[in-house]
DNA sequence: CAGTATCCTATCGGATACTG
DNA sequence: CAGTATCCGATAGGATACTG
């Protein structure tokens, strides 16, 4: 039943399966940190507190609209708490919560990872590259 | 020059500037799994090499053309192996480069902290959201 | 200052049809 | 079986204008 002479046995019968749509749990982290900005939110609030201007000054590229999707929805899960002074004009305070800066930890791991790794990814990629524009060694 | 009473000092003098752009390295790998399927793909090949068909199957949900898509950027990165065998009807087998297995391990502590604190974030939300629905307590 | 509202475009990803 | 090609709708995100 099985096809030898493979590395890979192929006994599909085994059905294990995966949480394959949106209610896998790290999808809900991924989608946070993967977006355009929220990781660079977190990084810089990590080193401190910043109000919604010094963001933006610092997050070179960001739109006032991007950077304010993407405080709220921080926000909304518990990443980053935002602080309002009731004064004028206006001052709100953004800062990381507990549970934020323990996800900046974890990322951090994967950003080392990335660091470590990106001479290997980069020539990979090269080789795929070229490998695809001259298809002359056949023999 | 600075707003004291804050938590906060604003000397937004410092001009620390991070890589905002897609020159950030960790976008590039940040890019590839978090899209919808490569995460998916990672973990299935990580526990057996695996044919195009059956990780179609173990998918539920992707599309033919997504799959491919996908496969093409993690061989690409270096993340993936294809082997084609010259047969007929043509088989394809996937497995993960050393490469992708230890991506996957990185990754790994990302599902981990994210299962460990899917309670505080979901509270998290909870209450963000009832905040907006019901503004009644405000003394 | 710290946003919101509106509009618009580019990219992602699904459905379907076709092929070596 | 293992794809590719084409079309098409949904959504992320940018530009701009306005507001408490």
């Amino acid at each position: 039943m099985k096809s030898p002479g493979s590395a890979c046995d192929t006994d599909d019968g085994d059905p294990f399966q995966w949480d394959t749509r949106e209610d896998c749990e790290v999808r809900q982290i991924l989608d946070r940190i993967a977006d355009k900005w929220s990781l660079l939110v977190i990084a810089l609030l990590d080193q401190r507190c910043l109000r919604f201007t010094e963001l933006r000054r610092r997050i070179d590229g960001v739109s006032q609209r991007m950077l304010a999707v993407t405080l709220r929805h921080l926000e909304r899960d518990g990443l980053v708490k935002r602080t309002v002074h009731p004064v004028v004009p206006p001052r709100v305070d953004y800062e990381l919560t507990p549970l934020g800066r323990s996800l900046h930890a974890t990322i951090q791991a994967l950003v080392d990872w990335t660091e470590t790794h990106q001479g290997e990814i980069a020539a990979a990629r090269s080789n795929y590259d070229e490998r695809l524009t001259e298809p002359a060694a056949l023999t």
